[in-house]
DNA sequence: CTGTTAGCGCGTTCAA
DNA sequence: TTGAACGCGCTAACAG
């Protein structure tokens, strides 16, 4: 292995200067930085990062801590546009990127600030945790700079930031969307009940149907842990006996088991049961009808997080608490009972 | 940040023999090492790997490679699989991991030996690398073990593996469960020409096709690039002047562009036109109707190439070729012409 | 059994 | 502008 000695002896200089020269150190002759470049890319040579680090005590490096996952993603690809979005954004920072996939069926798992010290991890993106998690109050108490995705504090902490959409605003829309559609009757399909998530978009849910003087029933809001089989059972349950005209639904994975219940029951979607969904997963664009979804941007939601850690960590952050932007995204998904013939004259 | 120093300081002992401690040597007191491994605890010490590495020059560290996961993946929830199952498998060796992606798109690609000499990394998984890829012959020539997903090379290297399944066979199984349920006349959605996987499964395609004295016609021959619009396009072409009686698609995702052009058309699947996919990809089951296919098991690939490529690195490994199981799934997008009843009868 | 020493590959003083 | 020396946290010889 080529190291920095063997372009410092090549070059004729000591290795200082050579380190020097590679960290854009100002005081190296101009000539010698030059003789030194070439002669690095003659001996295909480039700075070992991992004893950098050692040696600068700056960690250049960044981890994405990511809880459950197991369960509900491998039939979805958010996950991995997440995944892939924090990637590049290390990338563009020049920053190494490590994971730590931590699970429940786990037995002895590791601390998280355990695993990034052992990895001089500067900061952490965390996702799916539970914000009473003791592995993530260690690091808040430690100080450790983190990123949630999709969770917002109580109390602000300067070393925590957020991304995530306005959730709540969001299933707001979504509802209203029925609502003006001449939706009254309108049932719930939640996910799981300390999801963070979960309770914002109840509440946007809740939001819009008192806007509009409707109330929110018990009766009519179930909770299918973001499953599809789940939800597909609790709605062919309800649909036997009852009949609204809408189903919320917390995803589209949920709407997609929703709209199977309804369809082996001989309703049709959306003329008999329309359905909505949220996050505008791969599914909702393939199925039949396509789903009338919220769509959010999973990989900007990457990329942002990364860009908010480095910040973080440099103590160069303003704003800990970034919300994108999401779009609802109208499809088939949706019967127009005030104006039912609207969608063939616009089109 | 507490350090070994520490430790060695409290227990009244030199670091050399906290180390050896720590690293299960056997030359260590018994009494010593209690005290060493108590007095660690209590100050949260563990073991800075990053050091370790350097110092000890054993690389513990593995790499993903992947190239191209723009392209079809964000569609497609099989590399997040493929992902975590690497993942499960290295931590399983307590080995760090880390990826490396590649585009097309990227200008200034990084050589793959740079990206492993930077990051002390021992060895890399390559997926959806070609051949001829120079990065990957520079892996090859520099002798860094590599493992290939999904490709086996025509000449055997020491120091490069294989994961896959038999793709030849698979599609030789799928075409002739179309033969045996009377099928005559079937076209294929193969996916992108240089792909390895493409084309052993159209060979396979053809073993089946001719060991029933049928021929292979180019005109009943397309390629989608593994895209499902491209698929739906070719397709829906196709269909209006001709009618096979089943498409054998070499992904799930392209038979599901099949299906939904054949449905556009008024064609209904599987009474009109058979279509059968490969993967099990998380649609195929969710599509209307659901799709026969084989299906692969992604994470299960992953770990056994993080497996094979620990033997590879440590030069214990016996085969360097592995072939996991794969199995046809039946479902609803097959019409059988022999038995139309036996269905009925069976269920 | 334990302590000492010399690195691993690099960044960063402080002199020169 | 450059070089020498030290140290990052740890492992691995080699003494003792």
């Amino acid at each position: 292995m080529v190291s920095i000695k063997d372009v410092a002896k090549k070059a004729g200089v000591s290795v200082g200067v050579v380190s020097k020269a590679f960290n854009n150190y100002p005081d190296v002759g101009k000539e010698t930085r030059k003789r030194i470049m070439d002669i690095a890319q003659e001996l295909d040579y480039s700075p070992n990062r991992i004893a950098r680090n050692l040696s600068s005590k700056k960690n250049s490096a960044i981890s994405l801590i990511s809880s459950g996952f197991e369960e509900n993603d491998q039939k979805d690809n958010n996950s991995f546009e997440l995944f892939k979005g924090i990637y590049f954004g290390s990338q563009q920072l020049n920053l190494d990127f490590s994971i730590y996939f931590t699970d429940s069926f786990k037995q002895q798992e590791q601390s998280y600030v355990q695993f990034c010290r052992e990895r001089n991890i500067g900061g952490a993106i965390l996702q799916g945790i539970k914000l009473d998690d003791p592995f993530f109050k260690e690091m808040v108490d430690t100080n450790v700079p983190c990123v949630l995705i999709d969770v917002v504090m109580d109390e602000p902490q300067s070393c925590v930031g957020s991304v995530t959409i306005q959730n709540r605003k969001a299933t707001e829309d979504l509802t209203a969307y029925l609502i003006e559609r001449g939706h009254r009757d309108i049932a719930i399909m939640a996910g799981t009940k300390e999801a963070y998530v979960n309770e914002e978009r109840l509440k946007g849910v809740q939001d819009a149907l008192l806007k509009h003087g409707l109330t929110f029933e018990d009766k009519m809001l179930f909770y299918a842990d973001f499953d599809d089989q789940q939800a597909y059972e609790k709605a062919k349950t309800y649909l036997k006996t009852h009949r609204p005209t809408a189903f919320v639904c917390l995803s589209d994975l949920m709407a997609y088991g929703v709209m199977k219940a309804a369809q082996e029951l001989g309703l049709s979607v959306p003329e008999d049961v329309s359905v909505v969904g949220f996050d505008n997963s791969m599914i909702a664009g393939m199925t039949t009808p396509t789903i009338t979804t919220i769509a959010q941007d999973f990989f900007e939601m990457g990329r942002q997080s990364a860009l908010l850690l480095n910040r973080i960590v440099n103590g160069e952050s303003k704003e800990n608490e970034i919300y994108l932007n999401y779009e609802l995204l109208e499809r088939e998904s949706v019967q127009d009972f005030t104006n039912s013939d609207r969608k063939e004259h616009e089109s």
